[in-house]
DNA sequence: CGATCTGTTGACTGTTATCAACTCCGGTGG
DNA sequence: CCACCGGAGTTGATAACAGTCAACAGATCG
């Protein structure tokens, strides 16, 4: 109903975490947004840097980098839907780079809009905070995987969440996705070298898990990539994606139970 | 001035993060708690456990740790002060076991408690959400160490951490601090072997910059250890330690500025 | 005072990093 | 149109780091 606005892919993101009422989701229609487009390995934001607006991201992926060692760390990606800095809202404050993996495509929203947004419904102020404990959850699940998994099932690990979050927003839905980021953005999110990432990834295609030419990457056997990262999406706490958006509060619904 | 009391260390770790008036602290006082003891390697909490309480830990460390591999990943620990699962309050589900490194002193403290606390003082209710924040903050910078780090740093900068957040509540002030955990839950944590832990211990104190005997780790040289780890304590957003709690509303202090 | 958990050591193996060279591709300017 | 350029991907050789196994020492606790 909303498409082509910059809020429907955020509708989308907060309607897989919780129920939404359509006058919660109305709310958002008043989003004040500028639109912008940055290329790849461009910084949003910048370490130290302060901020009061919020990056919400429409198209491609995000990153949250930090300078160490070699090639620095990434730290988390983002996929459309995702408000990466959320949290500036309560900490105006970069903890490190915001950074554009391949071309990605931004709207900018001030906070003030999201301030008024919890005062005006509860729901929604719920909403945010799960987005962000749901950063939380995997951010720990990076932990995890970093920490315990070898650089094949960790890759394996990586490709499985990135695609079950696209997914969430109605992406990927036929098992291929965008794929604009380098081997070495890879190797710096899964903390392995760029030529181990290289050799990582042609063993999973020499096994038949996926095909990764140019942009685009197919996952040709789901559960054996499955399998091999041993990834339980439950962490990630997306809700089944049918008849996520609730009837206005006053309405009621027959729930079939209530016959006599 | 509340010594003794259960939201002591609570109180030193929310004036930690933020600015608290006496009457925001003074609610704490209401809180409702029982006092558990738990031993070493024992758990509060199993994944996929449903809560309706918080644990608040008074003393010792409590740790998020989940099943993979050998030895398991320890994703989180948690020092005097904090509430692990204060995020239990929005998600109820436990995502992996909550276990004590040593043994531990807890509060439980119902949800409801928290939930009242938040809707009586937005200034606490902030405070609380800054402690969600701080963990995503840490969990954030425990990507950066286990992606970016070799054996000997990783450990070194996990103590360094520690340390810091432990002087936020007043503890460890002398750098000497208690370790009641083993080689391998500290291996656990950084995501090595227990015997290479144990042979990077050996560095750390052949290099003379920690002693670790018994149940107490005295740090020898800091500076040396802060420059070993790239340790900077900026993540974790704990603020100088004099004069955080601020007089009620109402009154007014002198700031010795506008003296006409 | 024996059982068990923790810490320690040595030898060996395996994974991943590093270095350096080369290819491939897309874009750009001559 | 083609030559050139730079970034990305690929390859092989070697080195560094960390894991595994196995044995033993020391501590702690019933």
């Amino acid at each position: 109903m909303q498409a082509g606005f910059a809020f429907s892919k955020l509708a989308d993101r907060l309607t897989s975490l919780t129920d939404l009422t359509s006058e919660d989701l109305d709310l958002l229609a008043e989003m004040p947004s500028a639109i912008a487009h940055v290329g790849a390995h461009q910084a949003l934001l910048r370490r130290h840097d302060e901020t009061d607006r919020c990056c919400l991201l429409l198209q491609g992926y995000l990153s949250w980098h930090i300078a160490n060692g070699q090639d620095g760390q990434i730290t988390a990606i983002h996929v459309p839907g995702d408000i990466p800095d959320l949290h500036t809202l309560y900490q105006p404050h970069a903890e490190g780079n915001l950074v554009a993996l391949g071309s990605a495509v931004v709207a900018l929203v001030p906070h003030s809009f999201f301030r008024e947004l919890s005062a005006r419904s509860a729901a929604m102020s719920r909403a945010l905070l799960l987005m962000l404990l749901a950063d939380l959850a995997i951010q720990r699940d990076w932990t995890l995987n970093l920490g315990s998994r070898d650089a094949l099932t960790r890759v394996a690990h990586l490709i499985c969440e990135i695609t079950e979050r696209l997914q969430a927003v109605g992406l990927a839905r036929d098992l291929s996705l965008a794929s604009p980021f380098t081997q070495s953005d890879l190797a710096a999110a899964c903390g392995i070298s760029p030529v181990h990432a290289n050799r990582t990834i042609q063993e999973l295609r020499r096994r038949k898990l996926l095909r990764w030419h140019g942009k685009t990457m197919t996952i040709v056997d789901w559960p054996g990539l499955v399998r091999l990262a041993e990834f339980d999406p439950a962490y990630l706490r997306i809700r089944p994606s049918t008849n996520r958006v609730r009837p206005p509060q006053g309405q009621t619904v027959s729930t079939g139970v209530a016959v006599a």
